[in-house]
RNA sequence: GCCGGGAUGGCGGAAUUGGUAGACGCACGGGACUCAAAAUCCCGCGUUGGCAACAACGUGGGGGUUCGAUUCCCCCUCCCGGCACCA
């Protein structure tokens, strides 16, 4: 029996359900009823992603501990789960925060620790000076802290680090892999890890010893340079500012604000001449340096060569500062141009047409334009560059690259976009890090007999500053390497640590003796991932790399964690996703209460496709109970005239089929087909219940009681529990039981279409004249191509189009679907 | 700002590989049943013109490729998601 391992994204436990749970588990669910009944294995576990910062926010604003808020959330929205019918193996329950399920991550850290895979530096982080907190950046709201109003600052502390940068390539490469994944996510993640081809360029610093580090992706442009602009942070800022009080105070205006790149990047261009030189390598011209706030610290060598005139970044800013712009491309779409005006004004003819010709307008009009651009980033041939004019990119980049080399000045550098990872959280509701600190020690991880290191929950959130930073019983102990003195981190571990391996808990979730056993070489990977598109990047990045960094310690051997993933689109209200913050959720108890399970499952999958979003609407509801009830009243109608067997060719007995029961059997036998199709390859769980609806409405119009007609309904409305039992367990069930009572549906397995019922003998065409609809013929399937041409050219829909003076250009016969008469 | 996605009737959506645009459902209108209402059942329902047959237009906007474009290409607008400390 072949695994199916289908996992949805495990829940935050907020409180209650929300309706994207209810989207995500009942899709997951469907796959895994599916799955099942097409004899597969299937595993569906069930925990909480329950460490966070809104069990710390819930915890002080009702006065209780964010574990017992925690717990308690968890109770309920456990029953609201099940209320939902979902057939999840509660045995597999688990909870993130718990010590048996934390002791874990904290032996990993210990291990990665230990071969320098984390490792500790600086970083930014939101301060709130009022306060005196780190806020995440969900904490501040232009620019100002979400508490007390106060200006966010951005303050250097030290954190732990995770080099996810070292798997970059893996990564990358790895993503190719995925056969199963959307492509959007995969275009994402690429764009994320941010591979790219560059070079180093170094700016010698005039009257000063040392260099002005730069990345480039084009270093093609680097005679286009006019200053160089260094972020706010870079050490070069800080020097020149140490004999400029004003440029001080613009770095420390700079350092306001909070450390989210979308603020940064959105922010008004802002920057200050230094008053420091640098001498261009190739040119040897001297070039001012600026300090720049749209210039980031944390990527590349946060400083940049500005060529205003091929970025658009530098060109903005060099506008607004009247800098020198110097363009050294000619762009390929200007070269084109050229030519084919060039080969348009030398051509043979009258010239005085060509002048006259609109294209040759149209073209000098496009050529003026290209021209005109201040700024332009397409690539091209070089101008203005001296000794380098003439060469294309690649000719440049290698040209340039080399003679820089040969200074000592530069050199080719692949570079990723990816920044390692800040795990550690200036907060108290997490996974505890495992590292003790000791004075004449250093850094020493907990060892694996000491850990778990448990987090008190018994604590009083006060609002500012984590509970256990102030408690000595928990910071106070002694270093396992000298037995000195020594005080614990209280930095806790940030959140998506505990989510970037639970998929592999799951199969091991009562080991006692190892982070994960021999049980998940059999589970994993995950076969069906399923979860919201807003994890695209961040989460699904972080479980791909613990999935890594597990395999490379031996613990598991697979290189992947998630063989298929289905994005789900978000749950909009009034255009936006809806949370608690926003204020705009609808509760879905009230839709089970009102409607029961069956109802919200159905409309859920009903109401869109899976992987777009899906604007909620009270109105709709009604349709899928109605349904419910037409299928529930047929079942029980039919079923009170006696048991009878569904029909097959081959009962004896049973009368020649009418065409109105032959075409209802081929229909339930195309819906076998197609709902099959719809469940396993495309996951369009719409389109599946609408042709079960089509297929029940051709049902309901037939009426005869005969047996021959009894027996076709029976198979119909067998079948049609079957396919809907997915969606819909607990009536499917039921009808099942009244249908066939002799058999169980949790044994029955995924229907089969009947080939023979599917022969058809004639095809519908579709006739257009020119493209455009104008009749329908039926004609036999054996038909050739020419009797089609033949009966297609006899109907007066389109001998009507033949007026004088036209003539059958062409006829095209798609097989099977349409003929399409060219009448010119 | 950057990366990814989306836009189709009054509404949610369908059209699977370039081949009948609007399946299925909601809402709405009309009718049947009923003392009445609800429920249920039947009929209609893109826009414009027309009694109708039918015709023209129509998939966010503008261009293009094609016998044929919601689908492919180029440009633009608006909306949604992500941007490394929300999860």
């Amino acid at each position: 029996k072949p695994k199916y391992y289908c996992l949805s994204m495990f829940p935050y436990p907020s409180g209650r359900l929300h309706m994207g749970h209810v989207r995500n588990y009942t899709i997951g669910d469907v796959l895994s009823r599916f799955h099942k009944m097409k004899g597969y294995n299937v595993m569906q576990p069930m925990g909480w992603d329950a460490f966070g910062l809104p069990a710390e926010n819930a915890a002080i604003k009702n006065n209780t501990a964010p574990a017992k808020w925690t717990y308690e959330n968890i109770e309920h929205m456990k029953t609201q789960l099940k209320q939902l019918g979902l057939g999840v193996d509660w045995a597999r329950e688990i909870a993130t925060c718990t010590p048996e399920y934390y002791k874990w991550e904290q032996w990993l850290f210990t291990e990665l620790f230990k071969k320098g895979l984390i490792y500790k530096k600086t970083a930014t982080v939101n301060w709130d000076p009022v306060d005196g907190t780190v806020l995440a950046n969900e904490q501040v709201i232009d620019g100002r802290g979400w508490r007390s109003g106060a200006l966010v600052e951005k303050r250097d502390i030290p954190q732990y680090f995770m080099k996810i940068t070292a798997y970059a390539e893996e990564l990358l490469n790895d993503l190719d892999k995925l056969d199963g994944w959307p492509e959007q996510v995969k275009t994402m993640q690429r764009n994320w890890i941010g591979k790219s081809y560059g070079c180093e360029v170094e700016f010698p610093i005039v009257g000063q010893n040392g260099n002005l580090k730069v990345y480039t992706t084009r270093p093609d442009t680097l005679m286009g340079a006019t200053y160089v602009a260094v972020a706010a942070e870079h050490a070069l800022a800080t020097l020149a500012a140490q004999s400029n009080p004003e440029l001080a105070d613009f770095i420390a205006e700079c350092k306001r604000g909070s450390v989210a790149e979308a603020d940064v990047a959105t922010a008004e261009k802002k920057g200050m001449a230094t008053g420091l030189f640098v001498t261009h390598p190739l040119s040897g011209e001297q070039l001012p340096v600026w300090v720049a706030n749209y210039v980031l610290m944390a990527y590349g060598e946060g400083a940049v060569m500005a060529v205003p005139a091929h970025d658009e970044r530098d060109s903005e800013f060099a506008f607004q500062k009247s800098l020198r712009s110097i363009k050294v491309i000619k762009p390929a779409t200007e070269t084109n141009l050229e030519e084919q005006l060039a080969d348009l004004e030398n051509s043979p003819q009258d010239p005085e047409l060509i002048e006259k010709s609109p294209l040759i307008d149209s073209l000098r009009r496009d050529l003026d334009a290209t021209r005109a651009q201040h700024c332009t980033t397409e690539k091209g041939t070089l101008i203005n560059s001296g000794k380098y004019d003439g060469f294309n990119f690649q000719e440049a980049f290698d040209v340039i690259a080399a003679d820089l080399e040969a200074k000592g000045l530069g050199q080719k550098r692949t570079q990723y976009r990816l920044r390692d990872w800040g795990i550690s959280r200036q907060r108290y509701w997490g996974c505890p890090i495992p590292i003790i600190h000791c004075a004449k020690c250093g850094e020493v991880p907990v060892p694996a007999n000491q850990l778990p290191v448990v987090l008190p929950e018994d604590v009083v959130m006060d609002g500012v500053g984590s509970p256990i930073k102030k408690d000595p019983s928990f910071y106070e102990t002694t270093c396992p390497s000298c037995g000195g003195k020594a005080t614990r981190e209280t930095d806790t571990l940030d959140t998506f640590f505990e989510s970037s391996w639970y998929f592999a808990r799951y199969a091991s979730f009562d080991s006692n003796n190892a982070m994960v056993d021999k049980r998940a070489n059999y589970w994993l990977p995950v076969d069906q991932y399923v979860g919201g598109i807003e994890h695209a990047i961040l989460h699904l990045l972080y479980a791909r790399f613990f999935n890594k960094l597990m395999r490379d310690v031996g613990l598991i051997k697979n290189d992947e964690p998630f063989t298929n993933l289905l994005t789900q689109g978000m749950v909009l209200k009034d255009g936006s996703k809806m949370s608690k913050s926003k204020g705009n959720t609808v509760d879905p108890q009230a839709l089970i209460d009102q409607y029961g399970a069956d109802t919200a499952r159905l409309f859920m999958m009903f109401a869109a496709p899976p992987d777009q979003s899906l604007e909620w609407a009270d109105s709709g509801v009604e349709g899928a109970s109605r349904f419910l009830k037409r299928l529930w009243k047929a079942a029980y109608e039919h079923v009170s005239l006696g048991e009878i067997k569904a029909y097959a060719s081959s009962n004896p007995g049973r009368g020649e089929l009418t065409s109105e029961l032959k075409n209802l059997r081929l229909q339930l036998h195309q819906t076998i087909e197609k709902v099959g199709d719809d469940y396993g390859r495309r996951h369009s769980f719409n389109t599946a219940i609408s042709s079960v609806m089509e297929l029940m409405n051709a049902l309901a119009k037939i009426e005869a009681t005969d047996v021959t007609t009894r027996s076709v309904r029976q198979e119909v409305l067998q079948n049609v529990a079957l396919l809907l039992s997915p969606i819909v367990p607990h009536i499917c069930q039921a009808l099942y039981m009244e249908l066939c009572p002799a058999s169980h549906i949790l044994h029955a397995s995924w229907p089969e279409a009947n080939k023979d019922a599917m022969v058809q003998d004639t095809i519908e065409y579709v006739i257009q004249v020119n493209g455009k609809l104008r009749g329908n013929l039926t004609i036999s399937r054996e038909a050739s191509k020419e009797a089609i041409e033949k009966m297609t050219l006899e109907q007066v829909y389109v001998t009507k189009f033949l007026l004088e003076g036209t003539s059958v250009r062409k006829i095209i016969v798609v097989p099977n679907k349409l003929v399409n008469v060219v009448i010119a």
